[in-house]
RNA sequence: GCUGAUAUGGCUCAGUCGGUAGAGCGUCGCCUUGGUAAGGCGGAGGUCACGGGUUCGAUUCCCGUUAUCAGCUCCA
């Protein structure tokens, strides 16, 4: 297909390339905005890019616009299609386009062009009798556009900003066929198949109730994945040479305003009273650990120290953020901060960036990287931040990691390097994170004993791998789609007794396994084994194991893999080694 | 927090244009002793989220609250 250029080019390119899909996915949005112009001449255009997977447009309606509506506006969009109208790419003065826009009534494209530079000539496109400022590219003709659905709409402040009007987003895809579309529709539907909040219910891992908003309830078999991936935190944090403590979940107003947090973020604190003291609960581990590093004199002999921390800590979130295990109000972060000298931090940074990769690779996770750098509402020197930055840039370039800045974004204390994992629908959820941090140190006169004798300021990192145990557990179980890796399965194998004769010998099978260590359930119910399979399969247990009079006699299980179906009859100690080489425990 | 939508047994959902509710799954009991994805019969289980209002009467209509869902803003 053709895409029109902003300098006029055509040039020629097709859906896979990505800024074919881009060209093709903003052009719909065009024809969405034509066709809600058409039906409802009143309505204000503000913007519509193409986004990941389809396109949005916001609009400022007169009435009150609901997805009732879709219909209409989609045979209206058919209908654009079909006229298989032109998109001219024209100029025009800057003054002319204000006027124009002013004629049309759009006060935000008003608004927009009063902010790009005065000297620029404004790009337009326009088909039919739509014309709309735009940097292109676009597809040549509309009729390209054979499939699209309108898929969503909801509330978008104007600009990005909570301070702005709330405008109307309407959500959309599209595709140069009708095969394609469907097949993405369906593949959105079988994602949210994979929805940690639905598994987790269906799998008895955890529960949020309304009692609790933010607040999950982790249920047995979701507190052994919990524990399970704690015991592999601790494995890896004793091998790269961290001690543990743990910190009270609620400490005194003094100490948060000495940290800054009763000024910086004292919103989203849970603060109650004790013998007529304020105390907050404690949204970040950190000045605890402040705490405990100045409980006594240190050497620089002792740097760099790796202080781990799996505490957890309690945020008031605002309401409409809350989302199953991903965005809580109380999570356990897997905390670490590390004391060193200057000169230990790109080492450190180093070591952190590698282990937070390992893990990830361990559960196969694709990850992005991004550095965040100083927000408005900070504190320290420009000195301090910027090598704090710099620091962190300065380790990513060693190591050869891709990142994006992230303007802007950092903590309070300093800029940060954040990792963030994909969820099942395409969403990205931030989990792991290093933060580099000169000013905790200093309000807290955390000191060591240098080499020469005299005390100096340590740096500190903070930083998580998992992020919360909570949301590495949401990514997890969508990851996977609830068939975890057999050593962090919560039951690894069921029993199955083919009928009431064999409870007893399923028994005996299970003693002999649970001696293994092997987490195992038999299921010696009065049903069907056809049933009683159907169910093991659906709790995605990785191993069923059918046990009838065949098996009894000599002393044997019939195996049945999660993946790979009927393994067929063997003795118990060779099934025991099955699970051995398959990594039975970390 | 904002915009919109939703809230009916443990779960997934019907339903009532206003006259106090139904299915499947699950659960319990009985029958069945069954060999790799659902055997049969029967029983129990619901203040229709919560609080007001309108009405002879509200699960149904209206208002408010809470929670959830999608997105925005914010964030691990």
């Amino acid at each position: 297909m053709k895409i029109k250029m902003k300098d006029g080019s055509i040039r020629e390119v097709t859906f896979d390339d990505e800024a074919g899909k881009a060209a093709f996915h903003h052009t719909t949005a065009h024809i969405l905005a034509q066709a809600v112009k058409r039906l409802y001449p009143d309505t204000k255009c503000a913007i519509g890019p193409a986004i990941k997977e389809g396109f949005y447009y916001d609009f400022e309606f007169n009435f009150e616009f609901s997805a009732d509506r879709f219909e209409e506006i989609e045979r209206e969009m058919k209908q654009i299609v079909k006229e298989n109208l032109q998109l001219r790419h024209f100029t025009m003065s800057r003054e002319d386009a204000l006027a124009m826009m002013e004629e049309k009534g759009e006060p935000f494209k008003t608004e927009l062009i009063q902010e790009l530079p005065e000297s620029e000539e404004l790009s337009f496109y326009k088909q039919g009798e739509y014309v709309e400022l735009c940097a292109g590219p676009h597809l040549a003709y509309t009729s390209a556009v054979k499939a699209f659905k309108l898929l969503s709409v909801a509330g978008a402040y104007w600009r990005g900003d909570e301070k702005n009007k709330m405008l109307t987003r309407i959500y959309g895809t599209s595709f140069p066929n009708s095969e394609m579309l469907d097949a993405y529709l369906k593949q959105i539907e079988e994602a949210k198949k994979r929805d940690h909040r639905k598994l987790g219910r269906e799998l008895g891992l955890f529960t949020l109730l309304e009692e609790g908003p933010g607040f999950p309830f982790f249920l047995p078999k979701g507190m052994i994945l919990k524990n399970l991936l704690i015991d592999y935190w601790r494995k890896i944090h004793t091998r790269e040479g961290y001690v543990e403590i743990s910190t009270p979940i609620m400490l005194n107003r003094q100490l948060w305003e000495t940290s800054g947090h009763w000024e910086h973020y004292r919103e989203n604190m849970y603060v109650t009273v004790i013998d007529d003291t304020d105390f907050a609960i404690k949204p970040m581990n950190c000045p605890g650990g402040m705490l405990v590093y100045k409980q006594e004199p240190h050497s620089y002999r002792d740097l760099p120290m790796r202080v781990g921390e799996l505490g957890l800590i309690h945020r008031n979130e605002k309401s409409g953020t809350l989302h199953g295990l991903m965005r809580v109000r109380c999570c356990t972060q897997d905390d670490a901060h590390i004391f060193m000298t200057k000169e230990q931090i790109q080492d450190e940074i180093i070591k952190v960036v590698r282990l937070i990769d390992e893990v990830y690779l361990k559960f196969g996770f694709k990850y992005h990287v991004e550095l965040s750098t100083r927000p408005e509402n900070s504190i320290g020197s420009d000195e301090d931040w910027e090598m704090a930055t710099n620091s962190l840039k300065n380790a990513l370039d060693s190591l050869d990691l891709e990142y994006v800045i992230n303007e802007g974004d950092g903590a309070f204390y300093g800029p940060k390097i954040d990792f963030h994992l994909e969820d099942s629908i395409g969403r990205t959820w931030q989990c792991g994170t290093i933060q580099l941090d000169f000013q905790l140190p200093q309000r807290f006169e955390a000191e060591y004993i240098g080499k020469d004798g005299e005390k100096h300021r340590p740096i500190m990192i903070h930083r998580v791998v998992f992020g919360s145990v909570e949301r590495f557990m949401g990514i997890l179980i969508e990851h996977f789609a609830g068939k975890f890796p057999l050593w962090l399965s919560p039951v690894q194998v069921k029993i199955l007794a083919v009928s009431d004769k064999s409870v007893d010998y399923a028994k005996r099978v299970q003693e002999a396994l649970k001696k293994e260590g092997v987490r195992c359930e038999m299921d010696g119910r009065d049903e069907k084994i056809g049933y009683k399979i159907r169910n093991a399969r659906m709790e995605r247990i990785p191993y069923i194991l059918v046990v009838g009079e065949k098996e009894e006699e000599n002393n044997s299980v019939s195996v049945r893999k999660r993946e790979e179906g009927d393994l067929g009859n063997m003795p118990i100690h060779h099934f025991i080694n099955i699970l051995q080489e398959e990594e039975l425990h970390i």
